[in-house]
DNA sequence: GCATAATCGAGACGGTACGTCTTGTCTTAAC
DNA sequence: GTTAAGACAAGACGTACCGTCTCGATTATGC
């Protein structure tokens, strides 16, 4: 790809922290091509002629700002487990983050590609790297052996997304806790 | 109400129908309020007399296909749940059902008013019938006490509704029995 | 046509004289359907759904406002074509006026559908008066026989027309008159 | 002008080539200086260094392939007339060769540097070389002393410019002769 | 004959306008 | 008095060109 040699990365920059920009200030019906140009300094064919969609600039812009999840390993699962429910759900429960999360599962909805690309280059790691820390306490023998680690991350996720949704329930501490005590149920020996 | 009254049955409908039938046909982009009235045979302003938005159209058009769930209570709980839960994986995996959740799905995450209508008229009703088969269950101490019923239900609900927005596994029989166990085995006294 | 019976005349207004305040004021590369609509406050649309292209919302404009040439009959032939010639020098030697013809010639020349328009609605009847005049001369004996008349009219446009278009020669009154005494050798007995 | 040592004369012939063959193919409208460059295979700012803009670009190519008109000096004043003025009228019927004159016009009514480099460099030596045959034909007694040969050029040129360019009847051999008649009774002693 | 500087093809860039589409409101005529 | 039809203002869509700019890669002198 020579042509993307000659891309010019300050235009890249704009563009993305643009995004960003307005996706935090305004709703998300506001986020549209012709907004994210005219806030960049750009015209609307740069944007076209990298991105093929406004849901991928909306990825690209929100995977170089996420952070991996810290996942402890303390050796005490329960604890490394509220820990991590915790943070999810917090994550979820503030409006700030929520509103970009909204935004993505919307383009998500509409576009496989997307979809595709969102589980694989945003969720995946985090879910696999939680699999992880289970896998570690499966050889330790806090979980027994019968358990499906990959349906146990789900246990922990699914419950939280359900519940921000369709807005069934407060999202705190609390219910995090919870959370984590009936996924821990699940999986003992 | 003496507006409603006097509303034109025929139309109404008419509107409905042609939602049902643009969800079952095209892409949920294709969805407009044009294109519904078009194929209603109604004008615009028609639909927007009796509805304020799109999402709301669409939730009375699948409001009232929705079939109530049925709940069986043959005693064996993990039975029961197991059909539950196939039941779910199930229309969540049939592609044409799906449809129209997703539609249902991005208009909740754009409107919050219309969130709250799905939730307590297509949703709750639902939950709520399985949370009361699970208080039968606890009654008669084949759950442990100190289970939390309504995150029971999300246990059940939740991944099955992750995986399938996350397209991150496949939804079928094997999964929705594997699902059922982990669930139980977090009930079990 | 019973949709044209809903056409809303002010906006048409708003459209016509917005696009004859932009030739009198800018550029006509500057006289976009886009400058246009907004500065007549109406949408794009409405522009496009009651004409094909800009050349027709100019010609209409234009149409609309033109005065048609008084032909004076004094009895003196002589007299009558230098005054005639004259305005029309005039006319053409006026940077202001004249922005406006250019601009129409420009669509003319683009669009074969607008040029037919533009010499039937606008022209044609100019030069037929011209040719009238002409015949009643004829009639008196004042024009050989064998004159061609539609040749004799353009015997007087064309070269104003030509030394205009190719800024070929001064456009005044000097000019006026010496191309009527010269198209007059042309036609007597 | 050392740069223009430099420059690229298959460049330069590849540009006026394919401007050339663009006009021929297709509607003015899709002669842009894009099309030109792609077609020649040539950077844009191959084009833009040479020429300030689209205009002078055809302009150029068209003066290369114009032929200078043959004037006849027979020494018979009518049919030489006769046979410029049947010349030029067919230049102009010419689909073919119309098509680029129109383009030529566009330009020249959008751009007044144009306007003056067309009319010295291609019209006015055609207009001269008119004007100097009259010149002769009146030594010889065959004009009125008191005839302005400019405005006889005119009278011969106009005619047929305006009706070209207001396709207002037809451009054959009889008009070309009715013409030069009706100029040349207007020149006679 | 070698350095060096302008030219070259290519095409990304910030813009402007295009012509189309949909939104939600307003107007009209028919029933 | 409600309807079907559709005009209306607004504004985003994705595309096409504009004229400028930046890239390496040829040239073609002129030292």
């Amino acid at each position: 790809m020579p042509a993307a040699a000659r891309r010019n990365e300050q235009s890249r920059r704009a563009i993305l922290d643009a995004t960003l920009a307005l996706l935090a200030e305004t709703d998300y019906a506001k986020v549209t091509i012709e907004a994210i140009a005219a806030r960049a300094g750009v015209g609307k064919q740069t944007i076209y002629r990298w991105w093929r969609r406004k849901g991928e600039v909306v990825l690209e812009a929100l995977a170089e700002q996420a952070m991996p999840m810290a996942l402890p390993d303390s050796g005490d699962l329960e604890a490394d487990l509220r820990q991590v429910v915790r943070a999810t759900v917090a994550e979820f429960g503030d409006p700030r983050l929520s509103a970009t999360t909204r935004a993505l599962t919307v383009e998500m909805l509409t576009d496989d590609d997307l979809a595709e690309q969102v589980r694989d280059r945003l969720l995946r790691p985090q879910l696999h790297a939680v699999r992880d820390r289970l896998a570690a306490a499966r050889e330790q023998g806090q979980i027994r052996t019968g358990a499906d680690l990959d349906l146990a991350v789900e246990l922990m996720f699914g419950p939280v997304f359900h519940r921000w949704q369709l807005r069934n329930g407060p999202l705190d501490a609390e219910y995090a806790d919870a959370l984590a005590d009936h996924v821990l149920a699940a999986l003992r020996p």
